[in-house]
DNA sequence: CTCTTGCTGAACCATGTGGTTCACTTTAGG
DNA sequence: CCTAAAGTGAACCACATGGTTCAGCAAGAG
């Protein structure tokens, strides 16, 4: 089972438009913490702390090469964010499928709406 | 196509524990703030919140009834995460694969960049 | 050795999050 | 009508985020 809170920080990772982008851009190659912020426009610190964030979520990798630090995509960790989704996802389509059946058959709890209630 | 604060803010409602579990506990059927807040021994206005982080990132729907406030799922959120990560995936893991492969060829001209990546 | 480049860490700031308590409104029930 | 229950909103708190600037420090270039 996936732990929290390696889902829990693969998802605020994600959660980050900067950060997607950041994702995008090293799905076509490996790159610096100063090639990564200068489409940004960003300060070398505030995206060595995007990509830390990232690596953090297991997203990235880096490495120290020379003076530089090279970021590369380490995407397995979108795998279990899939499977998650994709486990409750099946779920939650049956019920939201079966709704009408639900509403049918809602005597059984004590909760009480109108027959018309789902719209 | 997936806008970029959608995706945000649905990324971000995951990135919670207890908000996954409200999920989760949703997709046994609806439930009221209160029959939501009880199993964490979290109080009425904490839960509020979450459904209302929940509700904004239209993963949840809710319904006033009487002096209780139904919330139910609205998963259809989800898709679009899933199209997302899907789509990206895809792209890198032909990177990922051919990772090697990258690395000897490193001073070729950029080979492929798509297009349509969010921007 | 010296100077520049690229990154790093600390400190700071404004804002958002996750939670609380308290006061209030609306609704249900006797 | 009166009271209790469910939810709501405002205010508060501790802490994280997303960004900055400034002062270093390590590695290349000359």
């Amino acid at each position: 089972m996936v732990q929290q809170e390696v889902l829990d920080r693969t998802f605020a990772a994600l959660a980050d438009g900067t950060r997607r982008q950041i994702l995008i851009r090293l799905g076509q190659g490996p790159a610096t913490i100063g090639e990564l912020a200068e489409p940004f426009g960003m300060s070398l610190t505030g995206m060595k702390k995007h990509v830390h964030i990232l690596e953090n979520a297991g997203l990235v990798t880096t490495e120290k090469v020379g003076r530089s630090r090279q970021c590369r995509l380490g995407a397995e960790r979108l795998e279990d964010v899939m499977s998650w989704i994709t486990f409750y996802q099946r779920l939650w389509a049956r019920r939201l499928d079966g709704l009408d059946a639900y509403f049918t058959l809602k005597n059984a709890p004590d909760t009480d709406t109108d027959k018309d209630a789902e719209r």
